[in-house]
DNA sequence: GACATATTTAGACAATTGTATAAATATCTT
DNA sequence: AAGATATTTATACAATTGTCTAAATATGTC
């Protein structure tokens, strides 16, 4: 399990753009007026994201898509589920 | 959803005890001797840890015994599992 | 009470991180 | 190609974090 994908969920801004992206792929921009600091502190938090793999990305014209990476998500359920889960039904 | 949770989880020493910690509870001494960093650091992990409820102490003589907080993972799992789960039973 | 063992707390310091501003890159429109 | 919009990258800086050593607290033993 890489230390980024933890590192990434520790930001309290870059869970929020996860919980974004639960209800449907946006822009970069469309991710950033949802927060109060400068658009490319967002996009930094972007890229933390990016780099953890949780978020993948496609250009349309000059907009920059963003959409959750499910995969990875269940990687952490699994991870809780066998390490810590203990119950089958957790 | 607590923040200092996944601050917690997002030191891999921390990861590591955790997961000793699924094997046996253990003393703050057994725990430190697995770790090359100084005993008072490891100390100040398990304060982090505990302080984000991930694992409970009792006291037992000079020892303090730590053990894992299970509710607390099962309550992660529920986190990632609602909001990014998306499959059934992923 | 004095000493040993177990553990935490306090203080210091280097490394990492989150944010900001400014500059750079990419695309679109004219 | 020039200008507008979208986004990222570079740089700087304050805040947070991980580690250390030293001191403090708690328990057990003599």
């Amino acid at each position: 399990m890489d230390d980024s994908l933890f590192r990434a969920l520790a930001d309290p801004t870059r869970r929020k753009i996860l919980e974004l992206l639960t209800e449907k792929d946006r822009t970069a921009g469309e991710i950033a007026e949802q927060f109060p600091m400068a658009f490319a502190s967002v996009s930094h938090h972007l890229s933390v994201l990016k780099a953890a793999d949780l978020v993948a990305t496609e250009r349309e014209g000059q907009f920059i898509r963003y959409r959750l990476n499910t995969t990875v998500f269940q990687e952490v359920v699994r991870y809780f589920m066998t390490r810590f889960g203990g119950e089958k039904d957790a």
